[in-house]
DNA sequence: CTTATAAAGTCAATAATACTGACATATATT
DNA sequence: AATATATGTCAGTATTATTGACTTTATAAG
């Protein structure tokens, strides 16, 4: 089988791989590894009464700080309304700090605060403590694969989004 | 063990890529990637007014035909109220269909009706087709890498029973 | 300067998905 | 006969999301 794989690489690597139920099988990866991915974090989340909302924007605060509400929505994809229930409880518990924008001052630049960067540190050792253990187990090669597969996954528009934001 | 000389090799690795920052790009990749695999469904689930539990609901009992309440239960990690509102939609708009256990009569046995089978094609056609794409895209090696990682991120727990069902 | 647009924030109503707790029914097991 | 198991249901609550309407403040356009 190896060696078959070999010899025909190219013009036969679909139809050694990607019959649909193998397809499936890589359908339900997804959903359970997505499952252990949030398993660590959720659990830390209830100590604070908070959930995967607030993770989400203290994940992207800390990643571009400074970014602003808008951009926080259009990274999020959600509401207005959604994000300002979990940034009003986030900036009343004293986790992020809203400043009025220097040029434009109807824009905000949300920074995390010394609180905020300790609930995010919680949060990012537990998820990145699983992944290098399973960057570990799967070796190198294996995670360049990996990273490269989730990249063609995602919508072009957030693939372009998030590479080019790589400034 | 063999596996030992890989262990001391991927120790090097891991001072290679396992920073906090790639760590961190990894942990994005995945919320972004799991974003985009839900979205081709959701929309068709709109048509039905149906949310992605309906989604899973649908998609285990297509590929555990038969199994028993419990054992959704079980998969899902969910309690039995809350798949109970889901699973009685979906019975009573006929896309399931509940058969009292031969055996033990107090079980339940899941199956799809012609309609079920019909929306499961529908997702699983659309998550599907993104996979197909994404794997053509990245290449056989790259899966390969993929699916090890995702494996290794699960819950160990989860990963028994994933892989010993494959019966 | 007035008007229009933009960014942020808020109020209210609704939906999907989950939870806990309590309880009912039918069937199996001891 | 008593107990346990599998399923189903009722009620109440929480989180995260939605849409729609509206306000405040600030910038931009006329």
């Amino acid at each position: 089988m190896a060696d078959h794989n070999r010899v025909v690489k190219n013009s036969m690597d679909a139809m050694l791989f990607l019959t649909d139920d193998q397809l499936l099988q890589g359908i339900e990866l997804m959903y359970f590894a997505y499952k252990g991915f949030t398993s660590d974090p959720d659990l830390i989340l209830q100590n604070y009464s908070y959930g995967r909302a607030h993770h989400r924007a203290v994940h992207f605060i800390n990643r571009r700080k400074g970014l602003k509400v808008n951009d926080l929505l259009d990274i999020l994809g959600i509401t207005k309304q959604s994000l300002n229930r979990v940034l009003r409880q986030l900036i009343d518990d004293g986790l992020v700090e809203s400043r009025v924008g220097r040029l434009d001052k109807r824009e905000r630049n949300l920074f995390l605060t010394e609180e905020g960067k300790e609930l995010e540190r919680q949060l990012s050792d537990a998820q990145r403590k699983r992944m290098r253990a399973a960057y570990r187990a799967a070796g190198s090669d294996a995670v360049q694969g990996f990273r490269l597969v989730l990249e063609k996954i995602m919508d072009v528009e957030t693939r372009n989004r998030i590479t080019q934001d790589k400034e």
